[in-house]
DNA sequence: TGAAATGTTGGGGCG
DNA sequence: ACGCCCCAACATTTC
């Protein structure tokens, strides 16, 4: 067959024929389904990855997710050049790009793992359609999920609501196939598309504000299975009564890896299923399936509560007290120590984002799409699914949240989950100087003590932003009028 | 994956 | 010895 472009030239008739693995948030080489399956066409394949416009995108990405994609898609590119291969980066519109591509590099097939953002999945159904239109075969896999979000159901066909009998179902399914190794040897074609460079994207913020990101983590796939296994050694057997206790490195921090596909749920799973005492963890990675799952079936929850009624309530948006809160000057020492914790390294531990959260929707009575505003920018592990349940759960109208008159009281929770003070006096350094006891509530500290530390309240550190009892009993009333008024629009 | 208010119980001080 | 009060300690209820 001879084809003639549009300029009327002959296209050398022997164009070498393609497969596309185009990566999104699976930048991986293990266990990755559909780079395996374009492997297994004995096609030469073209990696691909896509940097999409920002503008239109309801979450365009947020600083320190950017950092971290930077570093990946390095180590991504890396690991390919290993395998002989390399990764192509382009910048566009992903659709536009692709069918270009299938022209240009004469791509036959097209191979990628899902996403599951609404957003997404629009886009990939539509292109998926647009690319069988043009002859390319089209093939899409999980590699993200332990079980797609279509697979788990009630008994009655429904979508589950409720946590703990959706864990249940996980347990009885099939259990999540095994994870495939990665690929040795990745054909590359006889001439390579151009590509930018992974620089050109830009994604590395101008002023270097990431020395404490740099610092605490290791981008890429290695860097993942280092996490899992000094986790799986180190940490999972304590993990039950470690995992609070926001000083110590009781939890995996395996988000952000998790988020970039940098390692699979599966690997997760069946490295640590066979352990004694991996419950708890797993658990937690079962969590994560459940936000997905939720997003899946809920798509407008990124916006809008989850429970309608919740539409209705009082907020009070206060760009003072929102900014007191992302500057970490609130005057409770949990909570600057977790806002400055993840302005730092762009993570916070998960007991202190439900502190910090808890305290700005029902201590501040900010509305909850603020703090996952801020969240979404701020952690490397911004992750939709994960950030859209965790604030619904917290502000109380989600599904199977936590009612919303369970307010956490920060002092308490200070003392129970950082007795010693040791994550205050790490995020929050000025309190250093104070005893065990005041460091959870230096505005009870006598005179002299407070001398002694150095601490002149409200200039070195500043008073409470708000009074928790008042601040408590303002809420319930707030919450209390919610219900007013949602049961005289029934009644 | 709460906290605070309220209720109950039982030991010990004390008249 | 006895009843009374106090108050921890624990349990239950309410928000």
């Amino acid at each position: 067959m001879c084809e003639i472009d549009d300029e009327g030239f002959h296209i050398n008739s022997n164009t070498q024929e393609t497969a596309v693995i185009w990566f999104r948030n699976d930048l991986r080489l293990a266990d990755n389904p559909a780079l395996n399956a374009a492997i297994a066409t004995g096609l030469a394949v073209l990696p691909v990855f896509i940097q999409v416009p920002e503008e239109g995108s309801q979450w365009p990405l947020g600083g320190a997710t950017k950092w971290w994609l930077h570093h990946s898609l390095k180590k991504l590119n890396e690991s390919l050049v290993k395998c002989g291969s390399k990764l192509i980066v382009r910048s566009g519109n992903a659709s536009e790009i692709l069918l270009a591509l299938v022209e240009e590099a004469n791509v036959r097939r097209i191979f990628w793992n899902r996403l599951y953002e609404p957003e997404s999945i629009a886009r990939d159904s539509d292109l998926k359609s647009k690319l069988q239109v043009s002859g390319v075969q089209v093939e899409s896999f999980n590699g993200s999920l332990l079980f797609e979000p279509w697979e788990v159901r009630t008994g009655e066909g429904k979508p589950f609501q409720v946590f703990t009998p959706f864990w249940r179902a996980c347990l009885a399914a099939n259990p999540p196939s095994p994870p495939i190794s990665a690929p040795k040897n990745v054909r590359s074609p006889e001439r390579w598309p151009v590509s930018l460079s992974i620089d050109d994207l830009m994604l590395e913020p101008t002023i270097d504000w990431a020395a404490g990101i740099r610092e605490m983590w290791t981008p890429g796939e290695q860097g993942a299975m280092q996490r899992l296994h000094n986790f799986t050694i180190d940490h999972m057997p304590k993990y039950a009564c470690q995992r609070d206790n926001p000083a110590n490195e009781g939890t995996s921090r395996l988000s952000p890896h998790m988020h970039f596909g940098e390692i699979s749920p599966r690997q997760i799973w069946h490295e640590l299923i066979p352990l004694p005492s991996s419950g708890p963890y797993l658990r937690q990675v079962i969590w994560r399936e459940f936000a997905h799952y939720m997003l899946y079936h809920h798509p407008r929850t990124p916006q809008e509560p989850f429970r309608a009624e919740f539409r209705n309530f009082p907020w009070r948006a206060d760009a003072a007290k929102l900014q007191a809160w992302t500057r970490a000057l609130t005057g409770y020492p949990l909570v600057d120590a977790g806002m400055r914790e993840l302005w730092h390294t762009g993570w916070m531990h998960n007991r202190v984002r439900m502190v910090v959260a808890s305290f700005l929707v029902k201590h501040l009575l900010q509305p909850w799409q603020e703090g996952a505003a801020w969240f979404w920018d701020t952690l490397v592990d911004a992750d939709l699914a994960n950030n859209t349940f965790g604030w619904q759960w917290v502000a109380g109208c989600g599904a199977d949240a936590a009612p919303y008159f369970r307010i956490f009281n920060p002092m308490l929770q200070s003392k129970k989950f950082d007795p010693n003070g040791d994550y205050i006096r790490r995020w929050v350094p000025e309190l250093r100087g104070l005893s065990n006891d005041s460091i959870h509530e230096p505005w009870l500290a006598t005179v002299f003590e407070l001398a002694d530390a150095g601490i002149k309240l409200g200039v070195s550190y500043p008073y409470p932003i708000i009074d928790h009892v008042a601040a408590r009993n303002a809420a319930l009333e707030a919450f209390q009028t919610l219900r007013d008024n949602n049961s005289q629009l029934n009644g």
